[in-house]
DNA sequence: GATCCTTCTGTGAACGGTCACAGAAACCCC
DNA sequence: GGGGTTTCTGTGACCGTTCACAGAAGGATC
């Protein structure tokens, strides 16, 4: 296929209202849905639009009503774990759904490095966007700066650092993180540690906390490992590294399920059972989940809800109706118990 | 749709020209890099753009060029299966980085009903978008229908059905099944199953046509086991059925790693051990293979090189650059033994 | 029958860029 | 100094919509 050559002209707004008998301007409010337009004018436009094979274009109207019909949905995470995560994935297929319900399209932005920070930004202030859901900004996170300088309707899935008024979605991950580990240590363990990531982002923070709130004066530093990110790799690590701190652990929570997933293959290669030996558990109750042999007790995160709360939001604010409470929405997590511990 | 409140309004080329003292002309040919320009007028404009706080109007823009600047990535898969396969996120991750080198946008499409499938449509008439990069289409698929018809600058990830004409990158699939197949047939296993997936794409008839090449005679219909996808639940159930069609069976080749990663877990649950049981082979080597244990005997597929060359087959046929063959490219696969045969 | 709604329609001016064209300025060569 | 390039700049038309405005037609009310 060789040439791009011109392409065949499409039919527009004008080729209808000539087809119709009528002017532009009823063409576009049939387009539009607004009333005041007789029956039967409607109903030639609609044949008229069948009959010459009309489509919108939307630059055109992007460009006179100053709107994109666009909401950018922005990670920021390595690619890798951006396709790897279910979590993310169910957050992305929540807000799609909503997003695409109302008529609007997503567009997905991946944040990997400085360049790509500033590629973001600039395609934010381009218009392209209308709004954006932002997941897993780190506390720091310029980009939170931006969209408040350029005053670009946006949520956060996850709690914002306590100065931005950004609003927000999220889960207590606190307080789950203490059910959990309480649950764990209620199945009879004495030396629990935890496999931790991501403390540069408040799900990484909080479940540490709550992970030390439960233990309270039982808990040892020492049997923390901390990882940068929620992967697998960082679970069979940390697992074989924790195994070395403390060869008595007999109990383990791992900030997410796929470090769980990882954990646990750690722990069959070293010979220990579970849940016999040692009590494993997880958070997110993933795909990875349900993966696990044997399967993992989880905290079930609502993820799938986060993205169709967080794009509502958006959308909300758009349209102005936006309960005027910047504060965030908290969503309940419940312990799942399965056979890991 | 509301009154989506006044946003403050953007500087204009217009402004831009006014403050550097030239005409939008002038200052257009600079936003655009063309020659012709006095290294003054370039450096007023310049700083002017700074000054104003200047950034172009995608959508102005798109309307006067009648481009969009951005590329479809259509996928025609379950969403959860988008999310899931890993090789299609490489293919996904691939396309994405020659995109962005080139300053175009991708955008993600997933067609998972029929309803999807007329929203992609759409969207595809609509000039939203450029061109496309098509995967997993099916053997039947509309939407190739659709291109062909819009005369939309697509290629496909994949053998397109022979009747079509459309541009296209893939690998050999029945080369690659039979290399495999005969590799695990070579470690002395004798009654060597299949667990097949996707037979109305080529990429799972292919396999399976490798497979029963390397066979031959030894060939049995009986061994194969049938699934929708490749996905890691249909590995698990597959292995079932095969232990209870033929209990003696010691081979065993997935077609695709998540279904081999599942068939693993099965043979683990029925208490045959790999590779000295039964060998078991996959296709992809994608991060399933290394999630495994053993560690996974595979395929390697380039995913993330067919995304690129797709990409890039895609901007050729923009700048009508493309060379005129409309036969696809065929990129190298191998095999890389692991642990599991 | 004059007045006032309500319903419906057409028109011109944006929206913010690009592009072709015309013309000015500078340079070169005889 | 006249003619021909080459380099640079400004202008008006256009891309395909929406939107505000003006005005026509018809019905109801006095």
């Amino acid at each position: 296929m060789s040439t791009a050559g011109p392409r065949p002209r499409r039919a527009t707004i004008r080729d209808v209202a000539l087809e119709a008998g009528v002017s532009r301007g009823t063409v576009s409010r049939v387009l539009n849905g607004e009333p005041y337009v007789s029956a039967q004018a409607r109903e030639a436009i609609e044949r008229a639009v069948a009959r010459v094979g009309y489509v919108p274009n939307s630059a055109a109207r992007n460009l006179a009503t100053r709107r994109s019909q666009a909401i950018g949905f922005i990670v920021h995470e390595p690619h890798e774990l951006f396709l790897e995560d279910p979590n993310i994935g169910a957050i992305l297929l929540g807000a799609n759904r909503v997003l695409s319900g109302s008529d609007h399209q997503m567009v997905s932005l991946v944040i990997d490095s400085e360049r790509d920070s500033r590629r973001v930004a600039r395609y934010l202030s381009g218009g392209f966007v209308d709004g954006a859901v932002v997941v897993s900004a780190r506390q720091d996170d310029t980009l939170l700066t931006t969209i408040a300088r350029l005053s670009i309707p946006a949520t956060l899935v996850g709690r914002p650092p306590a100065t931005s008024r950004v609003p927000w979605v999220g889960i207590d991950n606190k307080g789950a993180a203490r059910a959990i580990t309480e649950h764990l240590v209620g199945t009879g363990r004495r030396r629990v540690g935890m496999i931790a990531a991501a403390l540069d982002r408040d799900s990484g923070a909080d479940r540490l906390a709550g992970f030390r709130d439960a233990l309270g004066p039982a808990f040892d530093r020492r049997l923390v490992v901390e990882n940068q990110l929620y992967e697998y790799t960082a679970g069979r690590t940390g697992m074989i590294e924790l195994l070395e701190r403390e060869p008595e652990v007999d109990g383990v929570f791992a900030a997410s399920d796929a470090i769980a997933a990882g954990a646990l293959d750690a722990l069959r290669a070293a010979g220990r059972r579970v849940p016999e030996d040692v009590g494993v558990v997880g958070f997110d109750d993933s795909s990875w989940a349900l993966r696990c042999q044997p399967l993992l007790t989880t905290v079930h995160q609502p993820a799938r809800q986060l993205g169709e709360a967080a794009a509502a939001s958006v959308l909300a604010q758009l349209r102005g109706t936006a309960t005027d409470e910047p504060a965030g929405g908290l969503l309940e997590t419940h312990v799942v118990v399965r056979e890991s511990t």
